[in-house]
RNA sequence: GGUCCCGUAGCUCAGAUGGAUAGAGCUCGAGAUUUCUAAUCUCGCGGUCACAAGUUCGAAUCUUGUCGGGGCCA
């Protein structure tokens, strides 16, 4: 198909004075594979769109291809034939398409940034599995990107959590492996000391609203904390040391990797003094109330400045942000810096990327908050410090043990029904999550994150299956290249398969469909990257699936008497799908079970 | 008060850069399996794109205002 758009944008801009061929795909394959709205153009030409149209019809000759006027609309139409093949080898040959140049650019992507000692919730999920996608479409286009966990590993709750521990767990269970008297624990669950972590914290802040001199000790313990007292230290990397241990686990599962866990916020402790010098010889920070330093931005239209230090001179996070990125900018050298983080926080990254451009130009444009919408419960926000949250692995669990469920109905004989019920689980949960756009704020409902049915992952991986399956029962000298293979499926995504020149039995408007929808998928990656946000990628993948459904109703593959050359190219088109769904849904972070 | 996001079918939501007849899923109704996985497919019901002005050949999309929901602001 690039061959085809190649030569119509060129011959097109050479039809035409000095335009700018910005070429569409049309909504249906019947209207035809590429189309160019004249609109734009006709109206410096001053002419009518459809008098342009038709113009140009007469002046565009390309092999192989109808060129139409429709309307306002000049279309270049494949014959099924052409479409077919031309799809089918660009898939089968090399895939994912190696087209992508590499770049030599560095793209950070920030994402997921847990805060230590809290457990990862439902909230987290969303910008892990958003990162995660993202880096992966940027890494596809050829960048260098680099994946970094901002872990909350440091700040003020930290001066909370060792107070509490000091208080309440110090004496009576300083390894946090004892359930506390005073705490309501269930015992069908396997409790964690991370989850006693968590009820020393919303412990703390109950008893914070009835005695105010807590948040006092807080603060002292977060004092001795910067200041490198042995105790204090010695708790924080103990504390981080457990919540890594389950971090890791979760990121296991979820298969979402990172460039280190290293640098985190506590990473950049020692780096604030060195930004607070290079604010001040910039003149940027000055005075505020209480001792605190700050960064005046009313000249960017911010009513409030930045505070950098506190009072009691204790660092806050805008100091750790900007200490990050000085640091990314000697270690990287990047292009882009991602920041997958929620909405809630567009005004913080709105003053630390005007602070940046303040300290140096090279910072201009080239830090991006990527927000997104509040997951929250029907009754509300969701509060760890209230305990009214959900964890993440109970979703995951409850979707794994519901799957289960559902398989033991549907198809009892499968094996390795707890693994396949994980990828569908997480499929299902990381769907959903990418399914609205990001901007969209969520609420959270078991039954609607647990779908299986209709627009989500299960259905997607249910087509990919279902081709999987046919595979298995493929056998004939002209499957050749499938027999040998069937215990390792997944290989064939990255041979080069030959497509022959005849392709037969794909001409009819399932087929069709589904050819043109496969070929949809690249403008779905751009879509993606341009808005930063896997939605389009998705959604077409969802779109493919379903046009590989009704094909799959309509059209027998294997079955009774087909040519032996129907079943090859039915077979080939088959392929193609299967690669397409499998590679997208690895994008997204979601496996591809070829049984399920 | 300042600022950001959102308002599209009964519900949940797609509609990148303004363009071809506003689309899915769920729900509801009717059908499809001696055939490759029915977690599927086909058909139907369902819309004043919150409201009002403006920009232009053309607005769900851009601008302004109003109303409604939500987030953030040491």
């Amino acid at each position: 198909m690039q061959g085809f758009k190649k030569a119509f944008a060129e011959q097109l801009g050479l039809a035409m004075p000095s335009q700018e061929v910005a070429l569409e795909r049309p909504k249906d394959y019947q209207k035809g594979d590429l189309a160019f709205p004249c609109f734009k153009a006709s109206k410096s030409m001053g002419m009518s769109p459809q008098a342009l149209a038709s113009s140009l019809v007469s002046k565009i000759n390309i092999p192989d291809a109808t060129i139409e006027a429709v309307g306002p609309y000049l279309n270049l139409r494949l014959s099924e034939s052409i479409r077919t093949k031309e799809t089918l080898s660009s898939i089968l040959g090399n895939y994912p398409i190696p087209s992508q140049e590499k770049k030599n650019a560095s793209i950070i992507v920030e994402y997921s940034s847990p805060n230590i000692a809290k457990l990862f919730t439902i909230g987290h999920v969303r910008s892990t599995m958003l990162g995660h996608a993202l880096a992966n479409i940027y890494a596809y286009e050829g960048y260098d990107v680099i994946r970094l966990n901002h872990l909350g590993d440091w700040g003020t709750q930290f001066g909370t959590l060792l107070a509490a521990y000091d208080l309440w767990a110090k004496d009576s269970n300083p390894d946090l492996k004892d359930s506390f008297p005073w705490a309501a624990e269930s015992t069908s669950e396997s409790i964690t000391p991370l989850h006693r972590l968590l009820q020393l914290y919303i412990r703390f802040h109950k008893k914070e609203e009835q005695d105010v001199s807590l948040r006092e000790m807080g603060r002292a313990w977060f004092k001795k904390l910067e200041s490198k007292d042995p105790e204090a230290r010695r708790l924080w990397k103990k504390f981080r040391d457990l919540s890594l241990i389950e971090f890791n686990r979760i990121y296991d599962r979820l298969g979402v990797t990172f460039e280190s866990l290293e640098y985190g916020e506590a990473f950049y402790e020692d780096q604030i003094p060195d930004v607070l010098n290079a604010l001040t010889s910039r003149g940027l920070l000055s005075e505020g109330d209480g001792g605190s330093k700050i960064v005046d931005l009313s000249d960017e239209g911010f009513e409030i400045p930045c505070l950098i230090q506190k009072g009691d001179g204790t660092s806050i996070y805008a100091s750790r942000d900007l200490a990050a990125a000085l640091f990314r900018r000697k270690k990287w050298n990047y292009i882009r810096c991602f920041y997958v983080a929620g909405s809630e926080q567009n005004f913080h990254f709105q003053q630390v990327f005007a602070i940046l451009n303040k300290l140096d130009p090279w910072f201009k444009d080239k830090q991006t908050h990527v927000p997104f919408g509040l997951i929250t419960l029907p009754e509300g926000k969701m509060s760890t410090r209230k305990g009214n949250v959900i964890f993440l692995e109970d979703v995951l669990n409850e979707a794994r043990d519901r799957i289960q469920k559902i398989i033991s109905i549907k198809n009892p004989t499968l094996h390795n029904q707890s693994a396949i019920s994980e990828m569908l689980g997480v499929g299902a949960v990381f769907f959903a999550n990418v399914f609205n756009d990001r901007n969209t704020s969520i609420t959270f409902e078991w039954d609607k994150i647990l779908a299986f049915e209709g627009d989500t992952g299960p259905y997607v991986q249910y087509a990919h299956a279902r081709i999987c399956s046919i595979f298995r029962r493929a056998t004939g000298s002209w499957t050749e290249w499938a027999i040998p293979r069937v215990e390792d499926f997944g290989r064939l995504y990255y041979e080069s398969v030959e497509v022959p020149k005849k392709l037969e039995g794909l001409d009819h408007a399932s087929a069709q469909n589904l050819i043109f929808e496969l070929n949809g998928l690249e403008l779905a990656i751009k879509a993606s990257a341009i808005s930063q946000s896997p939605t389009s990628l998705a959604r077409q993948l969802l779109v493919i699936s379903k046009s590989f459904s009704a094909f799959y109703n309509d059209s027998p593959i294997l079955n009774i008497d087909q040519s032996e050359s129907i079943k090859q190219s039915r077979l080939l088109l088959c392929l193609a799908t299967a690669r397409v769904i499998n590679q997208g849904l690895r994008w997204l972070g979601i496996h591809a079970p070829s049984e399920m």
